[in-house]
DNA sequence: TAGATTGTTAATCGATTAACAATC
DNA sequence: TAGATTGTTAATCGATTAACAATC
């Protein structure tokens, strides 16, 4: 016995459901257009109101993770900015590896907004032999069999699988192998992992499917 | 008056909350791998098992729209898809624009993720003179100018927006001026349309910081 | 001070799950 | 028939919104 009770903490976090952690990211990205333009504080209503979300929801949202605002004031967005990254995890720099050097993968070796919200991809790779070697966009490219190698070496945490999706689960069970904490999977396939490595999915196909419902069924069409 | 009641049709349309619609989604794409795996006949708890979704959730999103299963049977996957094909809009095949040929346009250009769903990019266009003329990946290419023209002429409904933050709202408002009903945005920024216009975003930078605050927040790490 | 705005509790709303009669 | 599985209703659960005392 002994282990009646779990830690509190852990529980805390645990608890914070997903919604709101994606909320926490457009709350980001705001606060930073809001700095850019030149605001030095913001409110409950005004973040809302750009993402079009209340206010109460966005203090709520905020209220998981302690407090952030001034009554009276408001947020000052520099602060909350850095509040924010920490608890996203984003006040510093992750590198990252990219599976799979298609059309997509390579897309992504460029993709400027990666760099400016803290990420890097520090190594691509592919299974054929003829896409890799030579640098892509200034990032090293190794055959999947280095994978192991060059994730332990470069100390690298989270991966992108853009490769096709006959093979994203083998190449996903081969990240997790090496030691990857987390995926963004990009192959239109559910991938499953063990519950300690979290997994992101993104069907292109699927975005589109959301807007062929709605315009289908589109209240009215003048 | 005479107004008083609004159709029921259109709210109960109204009624179907987005999470639904996008499990529709998952559901069609796991259908297509049970047919290709040769299954004729699944059932509300295997299409949940396989997507992490209680049965019970599965048999309630389809009730949505209707009776599609047959008691002690189960559904038969190829009715099933072309049912839930219908209720997406995804029976036919939608023309799509594409704004922005910087990377990841290009990339988005040669994907065949969306071919396979019924998508097909059937025009690209950018404001750089030098981007377009020639046809990529077999795709017409146009200044961004001739977009009203074009999407008219190819009676072209769905648009992707890949082009930098800062011009995002401009082109989607450009989009909807020339009739666009619905726009998947894949520029870093909150871009906003008219109630009759869809809007989907993906923020690639967001989906990795989904995965950070994970990671950070991890219960155990071994 | 008066006005603005937070953090938080309570009330509402909506979505998920459980249960089960009906059906094959 | 017995076993399986649906569609649907009722119960549960969780998330959003409203309200307001505390604060600047």
């Amino acid at each position: 016995m002994g282990e009646t009770h779990k830690p509190k903490a852990t529980l805390a976090e645990g608890a914070v459901p997903k919604a709101v952690v994606s909320r926490l990211s457009l709350y980001l990205r705001e606060l930073q257009h809001l700095v850019r333009d030149g605001n030095e504080t913001t409110s409950s209503t005004q973040l809302g109101s750009l993402l079009g979300f209340t206010d109460a929801q966005v203090r709520k949202d905020l209220a998981y993770f302690g407090q952030f605002g001034y009554p009276g004031i408001g947020y000052r967005c520099t602060e909350l900015i850095d509040a924010v990254k920490r608890i996203l995890g984003t006040d510093r720099s992750w590198p990252v590896a990219l599976v799979g050097l298609g059309n997509l993968g390579r897309a992504l070796l460029g993709y400027r907004g990666f760099q400016n919200q803290g990420f890097s991809i520090a190594a691509a790779f592919d299974v054929d032999p003829q896409k890799v070697g030579p640098a892509i966009e200034n990032v090293p490219t190794f055959h999947l069999d280095e994978l192991a190698a060059v994730v332990a070496g470069k100390k690298i945490k989270l991966a992108i699988v853009a490769v096709p999706a006959a093979a994203a689960q083998e190449v996903a069970d081969r990240l997790i192998a090496a030691g990857i904490d987390g995926i963004l999977n990009f192959a239109p396939v559910t991938v499953t992992a063990p519950s300690n490595v979290s997994m992101v999915g993104v069907d292109l196909a699927i975005e589109l499917e959301q807007l062929t419902f709605n315009v289908v069924n589109q209240p009215s069409k003048s």
